[in-house]
DNA sequence: TCACACTAGATGACCCATCATCTATATCCC
DNA sequence: GGGATATAGATGATGGGTCATCTAGTGTGA
């Protein structure tokens, strides 16, 4: 059937300053946490969610179901922080298949020293333009969207029970990017 | 100063909800646009442009304004898109340095191809999820922040006067996907 | 207890994005 | 005209993301 439902000149409008705005803003991010403390975004998160458990250990799997990524993005991810320092790999002896990933000191570091200057700059480029409604608007906004990107087709990723948005949930109570 | 103002509980759960969403739903567009029409969202957007200028030919630099991408991205995008036979760059005549990109027939049909099923799914997976307000809150949010990043000291990006935002909000007023 | 399915995770190939740098032309201004 | 400077664009190295596939351990049920 070729009946398809063109975008109208408002949602055309708010989709490309959308994508544009978001391109725009996590390339500042990215460059930023980059040259100020070398580290990516990516690093960033990871190490955020590290710090937000206990020990500052965990399973790759729970890291996955936090950050929603693909298993081996993130697999890739780690190995590369791993050779940088950041974090190390243990060995899981209640599962044989399994790993630890730990938060090293360089790790820890690392990130308390980047937040500081990470956070201001999501404040000055981002929040610092919106009014709480719009905040607050924004927040529901992506839940919805979550919501539906959840419901239609599961996404292609192996190991992913729908414990998903409950851990998901869980996680959004947690602080930024650090734990004292 | 060790002054950070952290972000606070709503702000935090907007912020990563936020992040989330975008990576979930981009990631799922790509993946759309992947397997359906092996292209991906970079060549999408890029196709767009073209086919929305009256001889589908373009400067580079004028493909780089309308899409805010860094020149270098653009330039390797571009060849690999001539590989596949997308378009092709032609010399300039008025301006030894310059190159026209020109859309080729096969590029003209691969967007064509690809956008109904595409414009499908982000409504499927964006819009349909969100109300007309919601949409517009969205759109001016976007505009906002968009300001915000130009006026803070500007993108590293050379060949990049003030003519940015002009130019920008010229292309936001032109249809998405099609032209006839 | 053994086959079979499932889960945890790693890896290589390939594409994409960024940075630094390079070439060539254009422009400005003395 | 001719040097300084700016602009248009390409390119190689490198890190990041995705896909397909692989290994190995776990769980289940006949």
């Amino acid at each position: 059937m070729n009946t398809t439902r063109w975008l109208d000149e408002g949602e055309q409008r708010a989709w490309r300053s959308y994508l544009q705005m978001h391109g725009q803003l996590l390339a500042r991010l990215n460059r930023q946490l980059q040259t100020d403390s070398s580290l990516s975004l990516a690093d960033y998160e990871v190490l955020v969610r590290l710090t937000e458990t206990p020990d500052a250990r965990l399973r790759p799997f729970e890291l996955q179901r936090g950050l929603q990524w693909e298993q081996s993005r993130l697999s890739h991810q780690l190995t590369r922080m791993q050779h940088r320092g950041l974090l190390n790999r243990e060995g899981c002896t209640d599962d044989g298949r399994g790993a630890f990933i730990v938060l090293t000191d360089a790790g820890r570091r690392a990130i308390e020293a980047a937040a500081p200057s990470h956070v201001d700059a999501v404040r000055r480029l981002f929040f610092d333009g919106l009014t709480r409604d719009q905040i607050t608007m924004l927040g529901r906004l992506s839940t919805q969207v979550l919501d539906r990107l959840g419901a239609s087709t599961e996404v292609p990723t192996r190991g992913e029970s729908n414990i998903r948005r409950s851990g998901f949930a869980a996680h959004q109570r947690l602080s930024t990017a650090r734990e004292n």
